[in-house]
DNA sequence: TGTACATCAGTGAACGCGCGTTCACTGATGTAC
DNA sequence: TGTACATCAGTGAACGCGCGTTCACTGATGTAC
């Protein structure tokens, strides 16, 4: 995956762009960022990539095929800075816990065009199934955490996995995209979101019983 | 508020239209139920309502202006549909606490129009104050359920009433529009949201306190 | 190593279309007297 | 009760514009022999 072959600044290019996809990608990513989800036309993307507008159409099908792309590469970089958040669980369950549930809003907060591209493109996820795809491995490193850190509770106590997964899921996306977002939408409050969510998290753990009573520093 | 002067099934309407407001509110939430927050035009909501294009301007300045009273009714009609549905506390707060919870999900999915032009329609806060306004008092609906919840519970373990409602607020939110919403962006799970935002609130509250142990059902 | 050829990835001109917006206008309604 | 007039809320024609999409084309690249 390389760049243009002759890159640089103050480099001419030739007839051939070289990398357009990425390109066009990264030409809607800005336009996203300035005007949300719907602010970008495959002509305006054309223009940006300096290239004529009929040059997407080698590339997509049309605006929608350019939007899956973004949508799936978006899920992908989501994925691994969730992994690398998680972190293998090091160096313990519910440190990396925390540091997961601080991943997902600093991916919302540093990525918004790609955040709302994912998340309210309004894309069908029937149309694209390799996004919903992509999505699904994003939720599964939620969901291995989840997995590991039910492991360190009594058996007795244990929540079944999917439940807890889908409740952590919802609270991280409501505070990264009620609080957290990078964008205009982004309502204002008297505290970080990565504090409310840490505190929401801990609070939910409490009441699972994954945290020890003994543990529990006084509210 | 009246509709058409001379309303129903073939009557005609004269030179003037007698309601377009409420017509273009009304033709705008069908196209955006259709197509997204991005899927109607100025020209079209006109149109859908049997006026000329130029019509709209005499009640908006532009399209921004039509959204955002659309955003308006739809905090207002939540705002009554949460009041509605906490009930004052009755017959106690967790129960109203609950369907509260179920009122905001029933919401996302009869309203999916309304919920997308409140929540993700980009929309900037600072250009419409009105908007953000109705915004809090929905919030403040959450807000005082909280506080009343709060209420119920020993003086020392009474978290902060903005740090919980935040957190209930971004629960409900995050459900909704990941799994209870009623468009295509609604993601399939295994259960019910309703069923997945009780456990979670149950669980939270747990975490809080707020429910004595001996009442705590077997997870 | 050279050459012929297939394929890839662009160009640029053209088209029909619908949008946003303006303008002078006009029909309908409300009100002062 | 009638009349004159101000105001409101529409019309419809017009405009410039950018979009999506197509088309025949062409420059660049890769490969078989």
């Amino acid at each position: 995956m390389s760049w243009h072959r002759d890159s640089g600044p103050g480099s001419r290019r030739g007839y051939h762009h070289g990398n357009l996809r990425e390109a066009l990608i990264k030409a809607a990513l800005e336009l996203i960022a300035q005007k949300g989800p719907a602010g970008f036309t495959f002509a305006e993307a054309a223009r940006a990539a300096g290239v004529s507008p009929a040059a997407p159409y080698r590339h997509y099908r049309d605006r929608d095929g350019l939007m899956a792309d973004i949508a799936l590469k978006g899920f992908e970089t989501f994925t691994s800075r969730l992994s690398a958040a998680w972190n293998g669980g090091k160096p313990d369950a519910q440190t990396a816990f925390e540091r997961l549930g601080r991943g997902y809003l600093a991916f919302a907060r540093a990525e918004p065009a790609l955040f709302s591209a994912m998340f309210e493109s309004g894309l069908s996820f029937d149309a694209f199934p390799d996004v919903r795809d992509a999505g699904e491995r994003a939720f599964n490193v939620l969901r291995d955490a989840c997995a590991a850190l039910i492991e360190t509770m009594p058996e007795e106590k244990r929540p079944p996995v999917m439940m807890m997964a889908l409740h952590v899921w919802a609270q991280a996306h409501g505070i990264a995209s009620l609080f957290a977002r990078g964008d205009a939408a982004r309502r204002p409050i008297p505290m970080s979101p990565e504090d409310l969510l840490d505190a929401m998290v801990l609070i939910y753990l409490d009441g699972l019983g994954v945290r020890e009573k003994s543990n529990r520093p006084p509210s």
